[in-house]
RNA sequence: GCCUUGGUAGUGUAGUGGCCUAUCAUGAAGCCCUGUCGAGGCUUCGACCCGGGUUCAAAUCCCGGCCAGGGCGCCA
């Protein structure tokens, strides 16, 4: 190894290393101590490779995680440890240096759950190999799609990370200006405004692993700033870009797992919401919805008659009543009234078979039922029905163990609603954000039927995971004029918030579109864990704090006082 | 803002009203051992989140708080 005062890592050192002198650097993983002789594992992030040390010559103060370097010759083991990629050789060492002596450590790296403390003690976290290989991985991904996206013309052009604030969707982290004092930046949601002046610049192919950063709740798969890997090309449909995004993917999972992924099935939103109650469908397993409302609404069960729409799922398995009752938990979250159920052996038995009679040769013939399964119903608004049973899909998918982690479906889900109505607010808002170009037809009059519009739109989910989203944007500044004010900005306010990029727009732009990959999920999957905090070097816990450094934390009143702020 | 689960040595756990001056493993300290590699053997150390209540008796039940996880809302 060049560039250092050791000759090897602590990965390297093989049989045919033999007999040479090398210089050998890293953290004491462990210490056993014979009669006569002193074993240490020496570890890096590359290995472990075991020293050897005469006893009289041992200084017995060194312990775990103390800091050494270590200077001896190769050897050949007489019993090798298989376990090992270095386990046929030690060195028998003839100097040793300590660098820096360490304290027990607070954390145990096998057995520790405790994720504050693991975030506390993050740098210890990360000497596990387990941690650290997460990390490498993401390193990997980077490098990839990097590749990928120079290889196809892609400039990587920073944007800034002290923007205007444009409260539009999430809240946004605030930075004071000193130098003008009452005014803010804020720190990037994303990097979406510029990307898209860059295309009336020329930039033609623009991509940035850009940080991104939203002051809204956490979960454990969001976290305050996130990173997207994000582009823009122009002159482009909608099935370009999804073409590319599709090899993107196909680039990064052959270079980094060595799989080669499936084409990606492109299912519109409507068919997503219909045959799989969600619109980032897990494609690992079956079990559909199925659409029964006029068999339904042909029985005297009321709740069937009165209902919009009926819709069920159908497994083949019996569940006890406990289990029945955990399911109607979950369709009760996502607003379904209750979860009738009937199972079906030779006839329909039990829940509401009862109600079933008059139907049931229609049912059977329908459902293609099988002996001993159990059929779930929701009834409700059409909306409901499906995102309930979603969820119910999901949660049999864990319940049954239907799925592999390391199995991934990747699908495109387009034609998104463009808008979506507020309840609270009384007013039409982008169901994704203000910037997408509706689908040609509805082009010239979505304010006459803004619940019919859809958006030339689309979303990458893999494994029930949205992992991207992306769109055509609005290239016309008149359309985007017209956008704005339907959802309820005035021209006023449509030129102080976004005056800049509508008059950008004024001045010959491409039709152009991209998307934003969300970086941490994709390599969550691809680690298959479900916690995002894993593939991130320093997160932040639930409440947005990181307990290594105290953050957020308090400021001088002398700081407050430069910026011209007061706390109240 | 709301719902929900949990909090016992440094770490991971057992204990659901009296058998608890609290189990086991790991760890740490010390000693023994020519070849281990998840070393082994012996000895020792170390804990019921905080406050209040019920009770003859609380780790255990109740109330309040703190801390943490998951979710809903929110996240264009």
């Amino acid at each position: 190894m060049k560039y250092t005062q050791r000759t090897h890592t602590c990965n390297e050192l093989r049989k045919q290393h033999v007999k040479q002198t090398v210089c050998l650097a890293g953290w004491v993983q462990g210490k056993r101590e014979h009669g006569s002789v002193v074993f240490l594992d020496l570890r890096d992030r590359y290995g472990i490779t075991q020293l050897a040390i005469d006893k009289s010559k041992f200084d017995s103060n060194i312990k775990k995680e103390y800091v050494i370097i270590a200077k001896g010759v190769v050897v050949e083991r007489s019993q090798p440890n298989k376990k090992v990629d270095t386990g046929d050789v030690e060195v028998k060492v003839e100097a040793l240096e300590v660098v820096n002596e360490s304290e027990v450590l607070p954390i145990n790296n096998e057995t520790t759950e405790d994720p504050n403390l693991r975030l506390k003690y993050r740098y210890l976290d990360l000497r596990r190999t387990s941690s650290m290989s997460k990390l490498v991985l993401r390193h990997q991904v980077k490098k990839a799609a990097a590749e990928f996206f120079d290889k196809n013309n892609f400039l990587d052009l920073e944007t800034p990370m002290l923007v205007k604030s444009t409260p539009e969707g999430a809240r946004d982290y605030l930075v004071p200006s000193r130098v003008n004092k009452g005014k803010f930046y804020a720190l990037p949601q994303s990097p979406q405004l510029y990307k898209q002046i860059l295309m009336i610049s020329g930039a033609d192919r623009y991509y940035q692993i850009a940080r991104c950063l939203r002051d809204e709740d956490l979960r454990a798969d969001r976290q305050p700033e996130h990173t997207q890997l994000d582009f823009e090309m122009s002159f482009v449909t909608s099935k370009d870009i999804m073409d590319f995004t599709e090899d993107l993917f196909k680039h990064i999972f052959k270079k980094v797992l060595n799989k080669d992924l499936d084409d990606f099935p492109r299912f519109t939103y409507e068919e997503a919401m219909t045959r799989f109650g969600s619109d980032k469908p897990d494609l690992r397993f079956g079990l559909e919805l199925s659409e029964v409302t006029s068999i339904a609404k042909k029985t005297d069960f009321s709740i069937f008659n009165s209902a919009e729409s009926v819709k069920c799922i159908v497994v083949e398995e019996l569940f006890s009543r406990k289990q029945i009752d955990e399911f109607t938990d979950v369709v009760k979250l996502y607003g379904a009234k209750g979860l009738a159920y009937a199972t079906y052996t030779s006839e329909f038995e039990g829940g509401i078979s009862k109600f079933l009679g008059n139907v049931s040769d229609e049912l059977k013939k329908e459902l293609k039922l099988k002996k001993n399964s159990t059929i779930f119903f929701v009834a409700g608004c059409k909306k409901v029905a499906e995102t309930s049973l979603g969820q119910l899909r999901i949660k049999l998918r864990d319940t049954l163990e239907l799925v592999k982690s390391d199995d991934f479906k990747f699908c495109f889900v387009k034609d998104f609603p463009l808008f979506s109505y507020n309840e609270t607010e009384k007013r039409w808002e982008p169901e994704h954000h203000m910037f997408s170009m509706p689908k040609p037809e509805f082009v010239d009059d979505f304010e006459k039927r803004p619940g019919e519009v859809k958006g030339d739109l689309f979303d990458v989910a893999l494994n029930g995971w949205e992992l991207a989203s992306g769109s055509i944007r609005v290239s016309n500044p008149k359309v985007q004029r017209r956008i704005m004010e339907f959802i309820g900005l005035s021209p006023k306010e449509a030129d102080e918030k976004f005056g800049f990029l509508l008059n950008a727009y004024n001045y010959g732009a491409p039709s152009h579109g991209g998307m934003g990959l969300g970086l941490d999920r994709i390599v969550a999957l691809m680690a298959e864990t479900f916690d995002i905090r894993e593939v991130i070097t320093f997160p932040k816990n639930k409440n947005a704090e990181c307990p290594m450094d105290d953050s957020p934390s308090k400021i001088d009143l002398k700081q407050l006082d430069e910026l011209g702020l007061k706390l109240k």
